[in-house]
DNA sequence: TTGACAATTCGTCATTTGGCGAATTATAAT
DNA sequence: ATTATAATTCGCCAAATGACGAATTGTCAA
């Protein structure tokens, strides 16, 4: 329990790892969504996307070639359960993080073909 | 909002302050004794503690040559007093800190002058 | 079956973090 | 006043972390 609390702060204790918890609210995406939001590398999105979900607070879905994530629901124990609730009551009414939604409504008004485009520009 | 909220994640994120912590949920204690506690150096100690307060975490008094610290109650901003509970909730039940609990009250129990003197050993 | 592409893994590097001891500050006792 | 002591600050080092690009894996399209 102790350890399990410790690997869930250090989780949450990243500013990228907590803007994707913060976009997947409303809810899942792919990853290469998730690389446009935050202006990473793939691969260092991939590495926080793993460390999120061996924590147990996101799950992924995969979809041919596509793979999504989502906050973990039922599935995830009760401490991850309970630092999502700490998460979503904390920053429910934050204006702070308005431009990430209007990322998210932006980057999923896109299509697939357009996303992978933007990315193949860098 | 989201940088507090960071803020505390990352206080939240090492084994030492979560322990900490854990310590203080019965009631304050003064730096010797969560040095004590710890087995780690007092400089060690006190650096932490001071992430701990300038997150908003814990508050502390001084009495004399000695400060006591505490978990941030009322004082503590929202974000702050939903992170406590979260730990609060999610580790009341942990039987694997059972050996702190135990050595808190220990601790408790001893003068402060035998505590002076088991750390005037290292 | 070959080529393209989303995602992950690997290797590397710069930065951050956590640890200590020495020096410093503040308070109490002699 | 001088000394002792609780705590903090400072300077340094080792370990952990986050970033990237290159190489790899798995899946679909041509």
């Amino acid at each position: 329990m102790f350890d399990e609390t410790l690997t869930i702060a250090k989780a949450l204790s990243d500013r990228a790892r907590l803007r994707v918890l913060m976009a997947l609210l409303p809810g899942e995406l792919c990853v290469c969504q998730i690389v446009e939001l935050l202006g990473l590398a793939p691969s260092t999105v991939s590495k926080h996307l793993q460390l999120l979900q061996h924590s147990g607070l996101i799950a992924s879905r995969k979809d041919s070639r596509w793979v999504y994530y989502r906050l973990a629901g039922r599935e995830a124990s009760p401490a991850a359960q309970k630092a999502l609730r700490w998460v979503r009551d904390t920053l429910a009414e934050d204006s702070s993080i308005g431009a990430d939604m209007k990322a998210i409504k932006k980057i999923n008004g896109m299509t697939k073909e357009a996303l992978c485009r933007a990315q193949a520009k860098r």
